[in-house]
DNA sequence: AAGCGTAATGTTATAATATAACATCTTTTC
DNA sequence: GAAAAGATGTTATATTATAACATTACGCTT
């Protein structure tokens, strides 16, 4: 079998955060150059609060930050500034949390998987194009065509799990 | 390949409604008598108005119909006995759409994955094994052991598909 | 049947998440 | 530099969900 392809890793023991934001917002940059939009001030900005940590992050606390940095900063400015970013795929949400995390690989095509750690709140995303194929072949068995795909998995992660 | 078994199918055509609400009024009355918990007069209709369509309900909709029913009916009466449906596995709810679905099999042990066609609105459960079983795989390849999954996919089912 | 403890519901208030609608400003294009 | 499109500012409100405490109903023992 397969492995899955990990777009975003859990972090391993001590990392140095600032390059994994480092690298988003590089990512980000080249991503919209690219496209021919606009990577704006409040929508990287946005991005790099998202990319605070390996939790998702909830939008009003994106606001609350916000509100202490810009006198203008209210709801809109930052469900508009995720919902740019959600449609090009810099950033995901995690339904089951109303939270948002950065996208590890911006640009993939399939659905990505979420690993979500129950104890340290950490998120991990995969891509696994046999699991897409077997979600998609499930539910062709019954005519239904898929057109988007959610798998939210909670549980723990290799450094939380419980001693064995 | 198995089937993936159904735990609640796509209404076919043109069915008779009632019969499913009355099955799932009478396996819920059976569960919980053999559980000895109470599904009282509320849980009940609650339960009904969760099942008034094949279409997931908004807690708010329950409540509107409850209020015209019950005058001392405020937010907490819905929630509650929605977070009684829940526990007890007689309802489940759509993350992607904060809306919540009759179980198709109270009881079924494995979490369920849902279609949700994006045209009619109705939707389906499916409790398929070996996609579990692959998902808690793919999970373990990189030491993460999984507690719950969600799986909610958006399409088109068989009535609404785009002609082909 | 009376009394007790627990479970369920009533009631009021508020928290948390998200969007509508319209005004203003900025950037791009011609 | 004027027009059009895109982004942000601003105010208000919609939607979803929970906290906290009071009261009532139920199930059990005596
Ligand atoms: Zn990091
Ligand atoms: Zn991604
Ligand atoms: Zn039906
Ligand atoms: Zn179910």
């Amino acid at each position: 079998m397969n492995n899955a392809k990990i777009l975003r890793e859990f972090p391993k023991g001590k990392h140095k955060h600032s390059a994994c934001i480092n690298d988003a917002m590089k990512t980000a940059e080249a991503t919209c150059q690219e496209r021919g939009i606009r990577l704006t001030a409040i929508r990287r900005r946005v991005l790099e609060l998202v990319w605070a940590s390996h939790e998702p992050v909830k939008a009003y606390d994106v606001l609350d930050t916000l509100r202490s940095e810009r006198d203008s900063a209210a709801p809109p400015t930052v469900y508009r500034a995720l919902e740019f970013l959600l449609d090009e795929g810099l950033v995901h949400k995690i339904e089951s949390l109303n939270a948002y995390i950065g996208c590890g690989e911006p640009g993939h095509t399939d659905a990505g998987q979420f690993l979500i750690c129950s104890d340290c709140g950490d998120v991990a995303e995969l891509d696994d194009p046999e699991l897409v194929k077997m979600i998609a072949e499930k539910a062709s068995q019954i005519g239904f065509s898929i057109e988007q795909q959610l798998v939210e998995v909670t549980g723990f992660c290799a450094q939380c799990a419980p001693a064995s």
